[in-house]
Order: C-alpha cells, then structure tokens, then sequence
DNA sequence: TATTGTTATACTCTATAACTATA
DNA sequence: TATAGTTATAGAGTATAACAATA
C-alpha cells in the first residue's frame, strides 16, 4: 500500500502552517518576542493604536491571552497603555519609540521569512498562491 | 489610517488553518473523535499498518502525544497494537472492524469539511489551490 | 550507540468563567 | 444588559528528558 494521492486539503494547511510559523521563528529569534507577539506589532504599526479587542480580532487569539502578551511588550518598553478618548472601559495599545525600531527589525524578519517560504515558486505562483490563500479563508 | 493592503502570507495561512480545523472539528463532532485522532484514522485506513513512530511523521505530531492518541483509540476498540514482524521494539498500530466503521464516517466528514471550506471557489480554483498549497508547502 | 515506545514534567495555548468599571 | 479589560483555572498541545527493551 503506497501513498501517491496528494495530502487532504486540512493536513496540507496544517502542515504549511507549522512550516511557516518554524520559519519565522527562526528569523524572530535574534529579536527575542514570539510569532504571536511579533504579529500585534506589526499590527500595531500598520494600523495605528488599537484596543486589545481589536488585536484579539486581527490576530484571532483571545482576549485573556492578550492580556499576557500586552503585559509582556509593556514590560519591554515597547508599547504604552493609554486611556481611550471616548471609552473609559477602553485602553489604546501605542507602539513606544523603542517598539517602533524593534518593529522595522520585525518586519524585516517577516519579509524574510516570506522570502525562504516561497523560493521555490515563481513570482507568478507565489503571488497566484497568496491570492488564492487570502480568498480561501476570508471571503 | 486603513487597511488596504492583504493580509500577510504568515498570517492568511494561520487563518486559514483555524478556518478548516474549526469546520472539521463541526463535522466530526457526532462521532467523538478530535481532529489529530481523525487523522491517525485516515493515515491507517490509507496506508495500512503503521508503527507509532511513522504516524508522528504524518502527521507532525511527537511520540509521547502519540502514545496517548493509540492510547484513546484502543481503549475504543478502534485500533490494536500488534507485534511488529521484524523489530522487536515496535509495534504495528492495526485498525479494528470497529475502526472501519468508524473511520468510513470520518472520511465523510472530512469530504464534507472540504465542500465546506472550497464552496467559494470554483472547481478550477479549487483545484488549483490545492495544488498550490502542496507545493508551497511539500516541495 | 541509536531507536521505539513509554512515562513524567514543564510550558504554552485555548476555553471558560467570574469580576470591575464602564457603556 | 452588554462590553473592555483583568484574573484565575482547567484542558489540550508541545517540548524535553529519562528509561527499558531492542536494534
């Protein structure tokens, strides 16, 4: 019995998943903050400050969890908690001066990681593959 | 400031990895059994007999995870372990009549899973996509 | 010496619920 | 009543190491 049908959709997603997310580990790992954490900043940088509802959303963890990786970057000096103008149950998560230089380190890492994951397609495939990924999941 | 540009590559895919493993987990639901374990299923249905050892390979798993999987799986009666022919350490992981049963009722959950998570796409893209994604993530 | 399977431990992630202060 | 954030807890997954039997 031998195995030439290719590999069902779900364990093919699950697979290129954790191939991802090993590889920008790696490349996050000189940086010192996790593929989660490293995700909220690059958020953070790309849409301004949000409140953890609105990371817990954009990176689909929970808000519990959020919680802890908030805490963490605060420690590191790397984002602030500030009152939200007009919701006083609300804190806006900013990216400090420090959290703006680890996010270009950040984001270099990310490219990177883009990079080593799809070598192997052409330009075409690659951006044919993203578009299909992002169509696949969200629409 | 907006959110114009697609979600990063690293990002769709863990997206896109929560998407199927949530709808799959739906259709297994009546049939008590967890994804990774549905899994372990198809891979003996597919394969044949397999040390435990060749199943974390499938599917990404680590052996003492996978102790507990066969573990489970035994105690339904849906597997048996059995002396392997040749090593004496290992020990071939055999599906039970009761496992065929079970396992044609996975399998038709995860034909399922799949209608539900491509019905977006057209037959072409879906193909497509799939391709794709085996060779983004395989070769 | 290395490998298969087992057991144990620690750590993280996930899910849930309760609580506060607001809305 | 419902929501944002916090805290706590339990369950599952992951990583690691040690061990016995065998290669």
């Amino acid at each position: 019995m031998t195995d030439s049908t290719p590999p069902p959709l779900g364990l093919a997603l699950r697979h290129a998943h954790l191939r991802a997310a090993r590889v920008f580990a790696e490349e996050l790992g000189p940086l010192g903050v996790e593929n989660i954490v490293a995700g909220v900043l690059m958020h953070l940088g790309h849409l301004g400050p949000q409140t953890q509802r609105q990371l817990v959303e954009r990176v689909n963890s929970d808000k519990s969890a959020m919680v802890r990786y908030i805490d963490a970057l605060e420690a590191r000096g790397l984002v602030r908690r500030e009152p939200h103008p007009t919701d006083r149950r609300a804190q806006l998560i900013v990216l400090t001066d420090a959290g703006r230089v680890l996010l270009a380190e950040v984001q270099e890492a990310a490219d990177r990681t883009e990079d080593r994951l799809t070598d192997h397609l052409t330009p075409e495939e690659r951006e044919l593959f993203h578009r299909l990924l992002v169509r696949f999941t969200y629409d």
